[in-house]
DNA sequence: ACTTGAAAGTGACGTTACGTCATTTTGTAT
DNA sequence: ATACAAAATGACGTAACGTCACTTTCAAGT
């Protein structure tokens, strides 16, 4: 016979639970002291392994009063209903940690320290769930469907998006700076070398997909990230700045050889 | 000025938790009509649906009480120690349903429907999580431990583990009848053919396995699903039988040939 | 036998985020 | 004015205990 603080010390389960299991009739000590002190036997102490490890798998305290009275209980039947009810967890959760992702990754962006853009990121993560696949399945082709899974998704995890919202994060914070510096000449040139890896031969593509960006309902619609005028403007200068550049150095270049 | 009810409808939330919200102070109406009844205005309907939405990513009520009343809240911090929250609670989920499969193949091979397998396996669950991974490494070399990651393991999802579990089930269920019968000895060839597929070249290995099989107490110590005594000699009497059959068939046609 | 401090007992309230009655008031259409 | 829908309030219930307060029992030392 063993005292409750030992069972308590031997399974970490404290006493005031093994009281309550006493109470709602789950595991009742099978003797007592003439006092009233609880006392455990081994068995009491097998089931209440037992009902730790059903409790570990996620069952409720009641479901298990079921399964371990009845002796003829189906358990294949009612564990594979809880795996499935655990896989299903599984889902739920995958889709808020996509969530999240694509939260912090716009915090990434916009700078993290103002409550509007919160504002913003969550009412777009809204409405992104009413939204369908048709608007944009209807926009693109087949190929073009495949280069637009190499897009950097707000959601993505993988360094490759990842670079991209940070390289645009940095275009935002110099924003009132001079297009023309040297530091926002290199954030471009490095999401140009980024645009010629990941879409070598997409170049319509391109074309299309910045057109559209330029519009905000449809950048919405398309649940792309939608980024300010402002900044397309401010990239879009830059851009022609660096253009040019490569243009005067190459002819430079060729006045030489 | 909205109505409760219009409320309700539009964001899904019942009326009772909109009463409750503004009871904890979540959110009040902006408004009452004489008689008490609430009005809300279209910023609560935005602050509901931002509420709506950190419930969604997992936060509490206290919690979102907390961020939306602070102006200067720092979301960035907090979204980053959810994410990581959410990604625990995905582990535990995994380890969770590895659990569960393990225990669902043990039923498999048992029969499923005695108390005293489930007790069995929940017992063996439950000292497989104490048991640490140094016993194994001591026994085996390098290139066992890869073969060894290729042995069924009763949590196995993949198909291939499944069959094993299958084959072996199926084995028990026939144990009454004779190790000569067509069914067994078809059970019996598939399983020298798997283990041909899968191990063909650890000869020395799967020996060792098998007389480790062979005794109980190492059996539990590696985690391997302990088989019975009976059914290995059963699985052995078959093997012999096949072998046997196989010579008279190889003799037969020697002799034709 | 008596004392005493630790351990055990019981009972009650708190927790989370509402659901579900029961009862009373208010709003609105006729 | 009346009737009926909709809203309000209040109270109790849920799951699985934690925490406190107060009382009783156990086991050991004197």
């Amino acid at each position: 016979m063993i005292h409750i603080k030992e069972i308590a010390k031997q399974t970490k389960i404290t006493v005031r639970t093994l009281r309550y299991y006493d109470q709602i009739g789950l595991l009742t000590a099978s003797s007592k002291t003439e006092g009233g002190h609880r006392l455990y036997s081994e068995e009491d102490l097998k089931k209440l392994q037992q009902i730790q490890f059903l409790k570990g798998i996620g069952y409720s305290l009641k479901d298990i009063e079921d399964m371990l009275s009845d002796p003829k209980w189906n358990w294949m039947i009612s564990m594979k209903s809880q795996l499935v009810y655990i896989l299903e967890e599984q889902e739920r959760l995958k889709s808020i940690e996509c969530s999240l992702r694509e939260l912090l990754n716009g915090l990434t962006v916009e700078g993290g320290d103002n409550y509007l853009a919160i504002q913003k990121l969550i009412q777009l993560s809204n409405q992104n769930k009413k939204r369908l696949l048709t608007f944009r399945e209807n926009m693109f082709n087949d190929k073009e469907l495949e280069l637009w899974a190499k897009l950097p998704k707000m959601r993505g995890e993988d360094p490759n998006s990842l670079e991209w919202i940070a390289l645009l994060g940095q275009i935002k914070r110099h924003m009132k700076g001079d297009p023309a510096s040297s530091r926002v000449q290199n954030i471009i040139r490095r999401m140009i070398e980024k645009q010629m890896e990941d879409f070598e031969d997409g170049d319509e593509f391109i074309n299309k997909l910045w057109d559209l960006r330029k519009s905000p309902s449809q950048s919405e619609k398309l649940g792309l990230y939608p980024i300010e005028k402002e900044v397309l403007d401010f990239m879009e200068r830059a851009y022609e700045i660096h253009i040019s550049f490569l243009q005067d150095s190459s002819i430079e270049q060729g006045g030489r050889s």
